[in-house]
RNA sequence: GCCCAUAUAGCUCAGCUGGUAGAGCACUUCCUUGGUAAGGAAGAGGUCACCGGUUCAAAUCCGGUUAUGGGCUCCA
């Protein structure tokens, strides 16, 4: 006798053990058909499974999560099945499932070529119309290695070797293919309705860039035609927010082969970059920063005691000249120390906030740049705080003050936020680094924000925490930071005179709130599309007339508002008002200003919002007050 | 750095299997003074990323370089 629990705590009893299917297909045939797999207890089986004792079960579908991760993982198996049968030569390692899809490695002489992705999904179109089934069997260690390597699939037979003696090998068939997994799958090839092949890149074996490099098919796959559809749909929204695509639209900055990683801004996207600096500029000084500008280059001999020559080598540009060796810096700390070692500190001086609009050049491998994302010369919001111990939490505190602001005037209210604590290779006693973590850990309770612990993350001068904001598009972006230093002060010197009249090192905080310019306008650029809010706005307005005879008044319009330090344009070509409004209106220009003889008459200017909506007609002042009051409501972007 | 792909006018892109370049938009000039997403005409604009090779002939085929894109690795 044999009692099953379903998720609605109904039971149900049976004379002898039942699969998983049959289960199902006592409740409905519906069920039956829609099933893909069990959870027996918190054990995802397959729908052939044995029940053998009292449990409960849920029956998986396509209506779950774990249902999907199902049909994904399967169509890996599909996917390793497909190129199986065209390429027999070719070896299989690895296909997990990721967000949105799966991949599959494999070994592979010649790479896959776009028409090979062609003729392999079609190819698994086909294997799943034959609706194979999908079976599964158990071998002993030493039987699935032989197996394996009998096959000439050493990657599999490697992969069985790192499994722990004792644990049960388990295989999966369909068809002619067979795959070692752990499970479960669906029942059949037929399950599997919506998928498609996105890309081919190069993966390295196991994740280490020693090894061979392998070729790494990813495919998508979704429960419905509906949610591939909708899927794909998605991506080409984000296609279109691309900031490297917007960038260039708005003539907000362009790059070029001669500086790779390297941005040349254009009067929009300078604008936009110095609107956000301002603002940076004003809120650090309310919060008792001081603003500060060090040497883009310095000697050799300074990277050296600062430890970057010897740790940060290969990512610093070097120079030479007059026989000497120098380096373009790649951060900004060895400088604000130059600074604090200026005169001798008392501990009245602490804490010592020194901030800058730090520009550093970092030698980043040619792979990972990616439009002004990751570039090789980028100006950080930097700042460092020189203070005692005691002090690192009440300026982690301010500091988390700070992020939260920030993030929320430029329109992202979701915040998520990591401490990383002591990695295995590390500087200074443990008794320091209780205290620094405890400090961080404090501080963000205090504040009361959820948070995650990444232990052993954390630099080998100190921990730290890290900010990530998200998008719209739900993408998550880290930015800020502050990091405890133990290191640096010391070994460049610096110290301040204490209570007692004894000469103390202080500690040094790192911090960034955006972290760099270029990469945060970035992500601003695909947050807002291009359509920025007003504040941003490198044009806020564009005033137009509808004939030449309102040239005049145009003018005086635009010089009103410039007068009042709002960034507004004229457009008096000789071109019709619908063709200005298009165009302007492509430029994702906030406020189009129109003026005919009507206006001219009136005193008046006929308002249009970016969203075409008609705001009627208004006198000078009315629009800037309007104006000025939008420049200050932020938080509503 | 590694694997794959790509590079043609300011922008977006055509250019089949080799026969020394084409469209739309933008730009310039002229006409047009037109009330909220494209008025008309004419004109100008390219050493087909760079270097080399094959060929009577290369944007096109081959090799190399650089950059960009998608991944991997990296981001103390």
């Amino acid at each position: 006798m044999l009692t099953i629990t379903l998720p609605d705590g109904s039971k149900r009893e049976f004379e002898k053990a039942v699969t998983v299917a049959e289960v199902a297909a006592s409740i409905g045939a519906g069920l039956a058909k829609a099933a893909l797999a069990g959870k027996v207890g918190d054990r995802l089986v397959d729908t052939s499974y044995l029940i053998t004792q009292d449990c409960t079960l849920s029956i998986i579908t396509d209506k779950s999560p774990e249902g999907l991760e199902i049909i994904r993982h399967s169509c890996a198996h599909l996917l390793a099945q497909a190129v199986k049968e065209l390429f027999p030569e070719v070896q299989v390692t690895i296909g997990p499932v990721i967000e949105d899809g799966f991949y599959y490695d494999f070994s592979a002489k010649q790479p896959f070529t776009e028409e090979d992705l062609a003729k392999i999904e079609a190819k698994m179109e086909e294997l799943a119309k034959k609706d194979l089934k999908v079976t599964r069997e158990v071998m002993k260690r030493e039987a699935a290695i032989d197996f394996f390597l009998n096959m000439g699939e050493k990657y599999k037979a490697e992969i069985i070797e790192a499994i722990p003696h004792g644990e049960e090998i388990s295989l999966y068939r369909q068809g002619e293919f067979i795959d070692l997994c752990r499970g479960p799958h669906i029942p059949s090839t037929g399950k599997l309705k919506a998928f498609k092949l996105m890309k081919v890149a190069g993966a390295y074996w196991r994740g280490d860039s020693k090894n061979e490099m392998l070729q790494r098919i990813y495919g998508t796959a979704w429960t419905n035609k509906d949610d591939l559809k909708a899927y794909l749909h998605r991506l080409e929204e984000a296609e279109k927010r691309d900031h490297r695509k917007i960038g260039k639209q708005l003539g907000l900055f362009h790059t070029q082969e001669e500086a790779p990683g390297m941005v040349f801004w254009h009067p929009n996207g300078w604008n936009m970059w110095q609107v956000i600096e301002q603002y940076m500029r004003r809120l650090l000084s309310e919060n008792g920063y001081q603003e500060v500008r060090t040497p883009q280059v310095m000697d050799r001999v300074m990277w050296e005691k600062s430890g970057h020559w010897e740790n940060y080598r290969e990512n610093m540009f070097t120079t030479h000249s007059e026989s000497r060796d120098y380096a373009v810096k790649p951060m900004n700390c060895p400088g604000h120390i130059q600074i604090f070692n200026q005169g001798l500190k008392s501990h009245n001086d602490l804490p010592l906030r020194l901030a800058e609009f730090g520009s550093c050049h970092r030698n980043e491998p040619s792979g990972a740049l990616h439009g002004i994302m990751r570039v090789r010369a980028f100006t950080q919001d930097d700042a460092h705080i020189f203070c005692t111990e005691a002090q690192i939490q009440p300026e982690v505190s301010k500091f988390i003050d700070l992020v939260k602001q920030v993030y929320a005037d430029f329109g992202f209210n979701e915040i998520q936020v990591k401490l990383s604590t002591r990695p295995a290779k590390r500087v200074g006693s443990d008794e320091t680094w209780d205290k620094a973590e405890h400090a961080l850990e404090k501080a963000l309770n205090d504040k009361g924000l959820p948070w995650d612990l990444q232990p052993g993350e954390g630099a080998f001068y100190g921990p730290k925490i890290e900010f990530s904001l998200k998008d719209c598009l739900g993408r998550v972006w880290q930015c800020g930071t502050i990091q405890v230093d133990f290191s640096l002060p010391a070994r460049l010197g610096a110290e301040y005179v204490a209570e007692d009249n004894s000469r103390q090192v202080p500690v040094m905080l790192h911090r960034a709130v955006l972290g760099s310019l270029e990469r945060f306008i970035g992500i601003l650029i695909e947050h807002h599309a291009g359509a920025f809010p007003f504040w941003l706005a490198p044009t806020q307005a564009v005033v137009m007339g509808i004939t030449s005879r309102q040239d005049e008044y145009v003018l005086k319009v635009v010089k009103s508002l410039k007068e009042r330090g709002f960034r507004v344009k004229s457009d008096l070509r000789n071109e019709k008002i619908g063709y200005k409004i298009r165009e302007h209106t492509l430029f994702k220009i906030p406020y189009l200003l129109v003026v005919g003889d009507k206006e001219l008459e009136n005193g008046t200017i006929a308002l249009r919002a970016r969203n075409g909506e008609d705001l009627g007609s208004l006198s000078i002042e009315e629009l800037a007050q309007r104006f000025q009051a939008e420049n200050e409501r932020r938080r509503q972007s």
